[in-house]
RNA sequence: GGCCCCAUCGUCUAUCGGCUAGGACACGAGCUUUUCAUGCUUGGUAGAGGAGUUCGACUCUCCUUGGGGCUGCCA
């Protein structure tokens, strides 16, 4: 048996859809799972849409999502003069002929149009969806080539896949009745027909296919917001295959060993952002404790005194990390594991050590990569915001100010600032009562929000300077206003 | 309208004739707890309807209903 190669052929519109790139992990799977090649096809012939900046789009998707392709990429448009060169045999063997029709808006023109054999049963037995059969009768015959002289997708479609020696076809549903057409062209041809699979759509809480107005439908927009390619890879995957016992989260080694198309879904498949949400945080806290941690770092130097948009930063801290792994040049470079608020932490060790800290309290709760800056603000800076309702809620009330100075006195005698002695602190306070009383309005005073890491965790990794002039500043400024 | 395809918890799904129908997400409750999480324990919810085949059907067949796709000088 020859060799396996399956394509991904999408037109390059400048984003890409989660329903299509779908269908580019599932060729890519079967392509690595089998050993075969899995080849790039840019469907390019739309000239307008089609640009460098569109293709470089893909080729960026692509590459987030780990999605490797075999050979050179195929363009299209470079392969008008065979698609015409066919259509000329095709004229030529009866199986096309020329006729003056009248399009939809009106105009006139000369078009080359497919003969389609008028009986007879075309079937296929698609890999995914088993034996379809329709009778040619049922189909008519269509355009190929435009008055224009372009060819038409049908044509070039099938031109390609012969020329690119494509074994496997696996693409979306709405295809499938192209599919027939298809076949005839091959036969016509003389070509070996490919095998077919045939994926069913993603669709919406609503049943409809999965668009814009549905929430993120484009890639792009799932890595601005945060989540991990792994993540979408993976959660794709699962929408119309799993691997036939309860395993969820798999590795890429899992997921090329196991996949088998066979076993994919024919039924439409709803898409779920929650569960795609709680993956997210699946493979968050999979990210190795020093991976985790560089990147929080690279996110907190990024973002220095400015409040741009802060997505942005660990969206590039990931990326940064993938080729700073690979050249090996990153890390260890210590002045940029400096604590900035923390200038009594001398030792490089103590300061990798303090963000090795952070980091491991941070992980665990961090859902999408773009939260992390916030989440570290008040660690790396002193300009970070205070909220109001969180303000308004636990610092704006008779006697806090009184509680934080009280807490200032007691805590300027702690002589090891760690989190049980701080703790310790609050619980004899709290006599066995609960410590919120304390706790809350601390907790706003030196990070500005109502929640966050543990709150001694949070002191000791604030150090006593920074926790005391907050509590006192906070006191002073915030509490204070209540009270009158 | 015509043609093609599909049908298990709210959602993604397991089940290849033996099912007290399992898992995950989401949701509820509880424990842990200083918040938010994590973690652990736990609860509820499903085989569209109707015939048939069979000792036995969610699994096979047919019909009905419902849903989707296609029906371009788009791809």
């Amino acid at each position: 048996m020859s060799e396996i190669r399956v394509r991904f052929a999408p037109s390059p519109t400048g984003k890409v859809h989660i329903g299509n790139i779908r269908a580019a992990i599932y060729n890519w799977l079967f392509a690595r799972h089998t050993g075969g090649k899995f080849l790039l096809r840019v469907e390019d012939t739309d000239l307008e849409r089609s640009t460098p900046e569109a293709i470089a789009v893909l080729f960026d998707c692509m590459k987030w999502l780990g999605l490797d392709w075999d050979e050179e990429v195929f363009y299209q448009t470079k392969n008008v003069k065979r698609h015409l060169e066919v259509v000329d045999q095709l004229l030529a063997s009866g199986h096309a002929y020329k006729v003056e029709k009248t399009s939809r808006d009106g105009k006139t023109g000369v078009v080359t149009m497919f003969r389609m054999p008028k009986e007879g049963v075309i079937e296929f037995d698609d890999i995914v969806k088993g034996h379809m059969a329709k009778k040619a009768e049922d189909i008519q015959d269509f355009a190929i080539v435009r008055s224009d002289g372009s060819p038409i997708f049908h044509i070039a479609n099938v031109v390609d896949d012969i020329d690119q020696r494509v074994t496997h076809i696996i693409r979306g549903d709405d295809h499938v009745e192209n599919t027939f057409k298809h076949i005839c062209i091959f036969r016509a041809l003389g070509a070996e027909v490919p095998k077919y699979g045939h994926l069913s759509m993603i669709v919406n809480q609503q049943g409809k296919p999965y668009s814009k107005r549905d929430g993120a439908a484009f890639v792009g927009e799932y890595r601005e917001q945060g989540y991990l390619p792994e993540a979408l890879f993976n959660y794709l995957l699962l929408l119309g295959w799993n691997p036939g016992d309860d395993r969820e989260v798999l590795t890429r080694e899992e997921m090329v060993k196991l996949f088998e198309l066979e076993k994919v879904h024919v039924t439409a498949a709803m898409f779920d952002p929650k569960k795609l949400a709680w993956m997210n945080g699946e493979y968050i806290k999979k990210i190795p404790a020093n991976e985790f941690r560089d990147m929080m770092v690279r996110s907190a130097t990024a973002e220095g005194s400015s409040s741009r948009n802060l997505g942005e930063y660990a969206v590039s801290a990931r990326s940064d990390l993938r080729s700073a792994t690979d050249d090996g040049s990153t890390s260890q470079t210590l002045g940029k594991y400096a604590v900035s608020l923390r200038p009594d932490l001398r030792s490089a060790d103590d300061q990798m050590a303090w963000w090795d800290y952070l980091a491991s309290q941070v992980q665990v709760r961090t859902k999408f990569l773009k939260d992390i800056p916030h989440a570290i603000r008040c660690f790396v800076s002193d300009d970070f915001p205070f909220d109001e309702k969180a303000v308004e809620k636990r610092l704006k009330k008779p006697g806090v100010k009184e509680l934080l100075l009280d807490l200032v006195e007691r805590f300027s005698k702690v002589e090891d600032w760690t989190a049980p002695a701080l703790e310790a602190v609050v619980k004899e306070l709290s006599q066995g009562n609960g410590m919120g009383p304390w706790v809350h309005p601390v907790r706003v005073a030196v990070s500005g929000r109502g929640e966050g890491i543990g709150l001694f965790e949070m002191l000791q990794l604030l150090g006593r300077e920074k926790t005391l002039s907050r509590l006192r500043h906070a006191a002073e400024t915030l509490a204070s206003e209540q009270n009158n």
